[in-house]
DNA sequence: TCATAAAATATGTTTAAACATACTGAAAAT
DNA sequence: ATTTTCAGTATGTTTAAACATATTTTATGA
């Protein structure tokens, strides 16, 4: 084979093994089922112990993207399965793929003291000020969403930040926070009349909510974010593992 | 302390030591910041290699309910943040949590001929005949929400299971059927007259619909669900681990 | 031929040990 | 008083090796 692991790299091994596996991964061969190699000959090839090739792949079956038996041997889960995958935090890729044009209705980025509800959210002082971001989206008939994020202080988002890209890479890239895991609220409303005129339907309509919690990889929130979709013109996915 | 492990039990070592972690965690005092034991006393405590503690805490890592920091070590999330982790899958439990009690307005079990939309989803000939169990459960006061099951014949559910349990326990115990991902549709939906009068609600009032394809650990469709929960009654909560 | 037993396979479990690295806090130097 | 240095602490990384167990394949015997 081809992969090399760079021993100065100061990357820990298991994780360029876990960067190599997941191009692997990729391959057409392995996606219609042909079976993963073995990890004892990828230690052998790599020249590095089976154990950690272990912890590698055992990130990988963690992630769904390979299953393991015992006495018979590692596959490549179907990529089917995988779609939309790691797509959950953006919104605009998800419309993309529906071959829909995204159309940025309003943005707005300023600085608010934080209401009470936020302060307990985010565990600090009421007022203290933080960056909201507003936004109202869709496509070229009509807006969809009504998106409100506020960012936790530790984060230092600044106003100044270019908030048309995409937002967690924005965070990765500028303000060195990984996003790693969110969590969820979602339920039905009926439209307010301000909820209403911004989405451009009437006063009662049904409405979906999600009020999202995100945190970085070190279990921190980072970000405290409220959409609201028009009821007709949308529908949310999300994808769980056990 | 006062825990052990057993070395004769079949349950591997690490597994074990999984579920003591596991009730530890429970312990106000971590639950309120206390650091917790490291890893190699833990180890020591147990008579066990440091290792096989590792693999036990990096799993809780995963599943967000510890968090480490390299030199300074070992924290239980706060419980706040763990509510409903590992529960979306049953809806009795999220309930009970609340403190609410559940009522089953309604249990159907049947066995009828998929239509042709259910056929293409399970990739099956429509006519197919299928398991169908309809729910109507909420709590004292009133239904909450309106559930619709088929299950793939594969699955080889019989009507005459007892579907009083919870449903992935029956799948995995009866069926030999291991769920483990899910894949799901949210949106936000005006009530018709029928589920109106199921819900005991208004015809136009807002409902939160769910349609969700249930795969087992093999990648092959297990159940598809549709459930519709009444707006004012219910949000739905979920988490999603990058 | 067919069922059964044995061997080969590939992952799973566990230990032990050495060294690396991030963080904390105390001691030393400015 | 403040910064710098250094030792201590707890987790992170990596190796090596032995044995366990589930599965498949091969060989064996009724």
């Amino acid at each position: 084979m081809k992969w090399r692991i760079d021993p100065d790299l100061t990357l820990p091994l298991h994780q360029q093994v876990e960067k190599i596996i997941r191009t692997l991964v990729e391959k057409p061969e392995y996606q219609s089922g042909l079976m993963f190699p073995k990890e004892v000959d990828i230690a052998n090839e790599l020249g590095i112990a089976r154990n950690t090739v272990r912890t590698a792949i055992a990130k990988l079956v963690q992630e769904g993207i390979l299953v393991r038996k015992k006495g018979v041997g590692t596959m490549v889960v179907r990529k089917k399965l995988l779609t939309r995958l790691d797509h959950w935090f953006s919104f605009t890729k998800e419309m993309e793929e529906k071959g829909r044009k995204i159309i940025n209705y309003r943005l707005e980025v300023k600085l608010v003291k934080a209401p009470p509800e936020l302060a307990e959210i985010f565990h600090i002082k009421p007022d203290t000020r933080v960056v909201e971001i507003t936004r109202l989206r869709g496509d070229e008939e009509k807006p969809l969403l009504l998106s409100i994020s506020w960012f936790h202080p530790r984060t230092k988002v600044q106003i100044e930040q270019d908030f048309t890209r995409p937002l967690y890479k924005v965070l990765e890239e500028e303000n060195n926070v990984y996003v790693t895991l969110s969590r969820e609220d979602i339920s039905a409303i009926a439209a307010t009349n301000d909820l209403a005129e911004n989405l451009q339907i009437k006063p009662g309509d049904p409405i979906l909510t999600r009020n999202r919690t995100v945190y970085s990889s070190d279990g921190q929130i980072v970000e405290y974010n409220q959409v609201f979709y028009r009821g007709d013109g949308i529908s949310y996915s999300v994808e769980i593992g056990r």
